[in-house]
DNA sequence: TATTGTTATACTCTATAACTATA
DNA sequence: TATAGTTATAGAGTATAACAATA
């Protein structure tokens, strides 16, 4: 809309820019994110929460390093993450080595959780309300393929180091 | 795994956590986020500049208040983003109200949006190996639905707001 | 007095590094 | 000396609020 030469305008180039399915992808990825904060809120809890008390549940024991490594994080968020699940999750020492912790969910953890898998249910739910069964199962094939080819760890996503 | 009731294990109603499509879509929409801002970054800009950018180019003139509108930020944050701009995008004060300035794409700026649309298809075609070309279209199809359906505004996404 | 853009301040979040205890 | 966890400090990033110019 001035000099001589038009480097551009929003021509064939762009084709994968904002109208892309990788932007699409990261946009719902993005509001999908927020909306499940928001149920989850009503909890008490945030998405970084959500995804310790999983990884508990799913391999009780673990030490808070290990917990560290797998989500990505450093040690010392790991302390702040569980200090803000007071009554969910037990710290109990190791008899094998003192130095460490062994974590487990309480009784109230487990409800929480389950709470939490009700809430993934309904979340998942009105975000695919688009879609019907056949398409849901459609999408669902699809983005594992994408997951798995990206080497994406089942059960964690980088979203897990922030949000509210 | 110790008292009287088990209130879930992982049960039934686990089913649309970490394995559902609302989590895929949370998870490789995070990842995409990621390998579009390591993309961009080496040409000096962040995710949220790539939106600034795109948003003048799309409606050249407008004010830095009704950008911070469209994105969802506080008018102040329009102002350090254009500030990290320099060259790029061009403020010309307006005619007929004095108070506001009208944004434009520099020549420059024009030049570094093509270079962002050439990271962004490959960024596209990375994301999706996993998929031939009629995957890919199916995909793209279900994504439309699922973000007109959820109300999404066509070209802005939340990640706007922070990254790098 | 209302509005655009700017600057100054405060707040939130996270990582880095120093520290304690166990080994 | 090395490692698990904790605490203290500092840094990045963003919003809130006060400010200057124009209407």
């Amino acid at each position: 809309m001035n000099s001589s030469r038009q480097p551009h305008t929003t021509d064939t180039a762009a084709a994968a820019g904002p109208r892309g399915a990788a932007f699409l992808l990261a946009q719902i990825g993005a509001h999908a994110a927020e909306r499940f904060a928001e149920r989850v809120g009503h909890l008490g809890l945030t998405p970084a929460d959500v995804g310790l008390l999983r990884m508990i549940a799913g391999r009780p024991g673990r030490s808070q390093r290990a917990l560290a490594e797998d989500l990505g994080v450093v040690p010392s968020r790991v302390v702040t993450l569980i200090d803000g699940l007071e009554g969910l999750v037990e710290r109990r020492r190791s008899a094998e080595d003192r130095r460490n912790y062994e974590l487990h969910l309480t009784a109230e953890g487990g409800r929480t959780l389950g709470a939490v898998s009700r809430a993934a249910a309904a979340h998942e739910d009105a975000l695919l309300a688009a879609l019907d069964p056949d398409q849901r199962a459609l999408l669902l094939g699809l983005l594992e393929r994408v997951a798995a080819e990206q080497e994406l760890t089942p059960g964690v996503h980088p979203g897990y180091r922030a949000r509210g």
